[in-house]
DNA sequence: CATGCCGGGGT
DNA sequence: ACCCCGGCATG
């Protein structure tokens, strides 16, 4: 209370100048673009929205021309919406992915575990539109003869839809099932699973009366319908982007359902081992990628794909740089390398890794391959690491702080040096 | 031997 | 997180 009185005076100009500084420092970092692209997403959603009421009634369209109906529903790819049963249930289950596949890969942000977590565990009172999760799950439905669910949207259509949509577009159109697809250069077909029968229909309007009339024997128009056509075909996509192929069987969460037989244990050494260690948590989560058993799933497999990243680029450039640095610069590692013999050595392992490590985008896909070649690489790789640093950082060749200012002005010395520790002020 | 620093222990 | 030291590797 009695210290306002200090004011004006001598003082004014430094607390003035340190004001300025701060201020500085603190408007330099404002700048930030975040908020923007949010912005921008969110547009995106809105005009995701339009094609919503285009979805037709079933009914009408079976009275119509099967034919035009199937034009219709096609080119909307909105199809799946037809079916009143099972829409119902994909619709939240659909929802749920969405929102969770864009936010999961698109914003890493904080929202992202707590949000997903949420969704699944009480998709029914999802009231907080953050909620992210990786598409993956979306995939390991497809394999069911769910038809709606595909048509909705889910196997190429999750992988893409962090880029089209987000959180807040199903939060606002909350009830509708947004069937919105990749209008991309992709066929979606019915095909129906009637033993013996392999008709094949371009909607599912076409192959549901199919089955009802020709397998149900029903003749009663869709209306009547109790939605058991749903379960005797299936759809297939008849896909000609190939980043949709990839990523659906990218998912180790799909085959897995669909066959419960694990991967196998390959026999390899090293590296399979290496891999393993860390999937098994996920692989035994697996087995039910509903509820529950999807949170911790979806978001461990990514982390996963990026944890075998790491590792192998950490093993790949290990043994490159070392065993390269030490053999060429220095001339040759210790006992009888002839110098031929050691640059033809560093060559063979500097190849291999580079090539690896840029192939490694889709895991699954290349699995074969990949193992092979991170088998070499281990391989290779062992030998230059035990004869040489790995551990010890070699030494640095610039003066220290020990050195510089010697035991007796220890006291100068960096902290690190103190430490007997690398030292962090002159940096080798 | 002097030096640089990792691993590990103490507070 | 800070501080220290044993002990190894290296020049």
């Amino acid at each position: 209370f009695s210290f306002h009185k200090v004011e004006g005076g001598p003082l004014s100009p430094e607390a003035v100048e340190e004001q300025r500084v701060a201020d500085g420092k603190r408007v330099g970092r404002d700048p930030d673009t975040r908020s923007v692209s949010l912005l921008e997403q969110k547009r995106k959603v809105v005009s995701s929205s339009i094609d919503v009421p285009h979805a037709r009634r079933s009914e009408e369209e079976v009275d119509m021309d099967k034919v035009t109906a199937a034009m219709v529903l096609t080119t909307l790819s909105t199809s799946p919406l037809v079916r009143s049963p099972p829409v119902k249930v994909n619709e939240g289950l659909s929802g749920s992915w969405k929102e969770n596949g864009s936010a999961g890969p698109f914003t890493p942000s904080s929202n992202n575990s707590s949000g997903g977590y949420w969704s699944w565990s009480a998709p029914s009172d999802q009231s907080n539109p953050s909620t992210p999760s990786p598409p993956l799950s979306a995939d390991s439905f497809k394999p069911f003869r769910v038809p709606s669910l595909g048509g909705v949207g889910s196997g190429p259509a999750g992988p893409e839809d962090p880029s089209l949509d987000e959180q807040d577009g199903s939060s606002l159109l909350f009830d509708e099932p947004i069937p919105r697809k990749r209008k991309n250069s992709m066929k979606v077909m019915f095909k129906c699973l009637w033993k013996n029968c392999g008709k094949v229909l371009s909607t599912a309007a076409g192959i549901q009366r199919h089955i009802r009339t020709i397998h149900l024997g029903r003749n009663c128009d869709s209306d009547c319908s109790d939605g058991e056509e749903d379960f005797y075909y299936t759809e297939i996509k008849l896909n000609t982007d190939s980043v949709a192929d990839g990523l659906s069987s990218l998912s180790p969460v799909s085959p897995s359902v669909l066959s419960p037989p694990p991967p196998p244990p390959s026999p390899l050494p090293a590296l399979s081992q290496l891999s393993d260690s860390h999937r098994p948590p996920q692989y035994s989560d697996t087995k039910e990628p509903h509820a529950g058993g999807t949170t911790p799933l979806s978001r461990s497999a990514p982390s996963a794909l990026y944890l075998i990243h790491t590792d192998h680029a950490y093993q790949a450039t290990a043994p490159v740089s070392i065993p390269s640095s030490s053999s060429n610069a220095t001339g040759s590692p210790s006992t009888s390398f002839t110098p031929t013999n050691s640059s033809s050595f560093s060559i063979s392992w500097q190849s291999p890794p580079v090539t690896f490590t840029g192939t490694t985008v889709s895991p699954s896909k290349s699995h074969g391959f990949g193992e092979q070649r991170s088998q070499t690489i281990a391989v290779l790789s062992s030998p230059p690491r035990a004869t040489t640093a790995l551990s010890r950082k070699v030494r640095g060749e610039g003066k220290k702080c020990r050195k510089v200012y010697g035991m007796e002005n220890r006291d100068m010395w960096c902290t690190a040096c103190r430490w007997k520790k690398a030292c962090q002020r002159f940096t080798d």
